[in-house]
DNA sequence: TAGGCCATCTGGTCCT
DNA sequence: AGGACCAGATGGCCTA
């Protein structure tokens, strides 16, 4: 800013004292002015921000829309709603895995079951029907890690609960079907 | 009352 | 320069 690099300026030996004050005076202003100028900034800055959060947010409702919850009333909190989304993909692409594997041959083949959407039958098929996931618990390192009972903070042995923890290691490929 | 969760503010950094 | 993103701080609310 121009006025103020004038302002900052050292006063020159000799100065009027009336134009010292006004000097003085604007340099005030200008401090004032920058002031408020910062302020509306932050202002703005502190809208945006929220604004932001709100979408965040926004998108994190959807996601627990999707989420199959037990009981249906229960709200996730945020870090829950990562994580059993993480293992409810998890399960969901395991669930994939195994009904390809063990799918007659292509010419018999209806093509694997259309996992149900998740906001409607999800939860009789991820708690009772479904290939269940040998352990529902793992590190977050990823699905191949071992479990750790640390994580496991949502792990319980009722079904679906324990999707709210991290996912279990990936069974190895090939594994045998059943 | 302690602890968990959340919303908001704030300053810093990166990107366009 | 301004906006987006991020992480730390703070205070309020709720529950065990």
């Amino acid at each position: 800013m121009p006025a103020e690099a004038a302002s900052s300026g050292a006063e020159p030996p000799g100065a009027p004292r009336e134009r010292r004050r006004r000097r003085g005076r604007g340099r005030a202003r200008t401090e004032a002015l920058l002031h408020t100028l910062k302020r509306s900034r932050r202002v703005k800055a502190n809208d945006r921000e929220r604004n932001r959060m709100h979408h965040l947010n926004a998108a994190l409702d959807e996601l627990r829309s999707v989420l199959p919850t037990f009981p249906d009333d229960t709200k996730l909190t945020k870090i829950e709603t990562l994580r059993f989304a993480y293992n409810y993909i998890w399960a969901l692409s395991e669930t994939l895995r195994l009904a390809e594997q063990c799918l007659p041959p292509p010419h018999s083949c209806r093509g694997p079951p259309a996992p149900p959407s998740p906001g409607s039958d999800a939860g009789s098929w991820l708690s009772s029907s479904s290939p269940a996931p040998p352990s529902l618990c793992a590190s977050a390192s990823g699905p191949s890690s071992p479990a750790t009972s640390e994580d496991c903070a949502f792990a319980s042995p009722d079904g679906l609960r324990g999707f709210r923890g991290l996912p279990p290691p990936a069974a190895p490929p090939g594994a045998p079907c059943r």
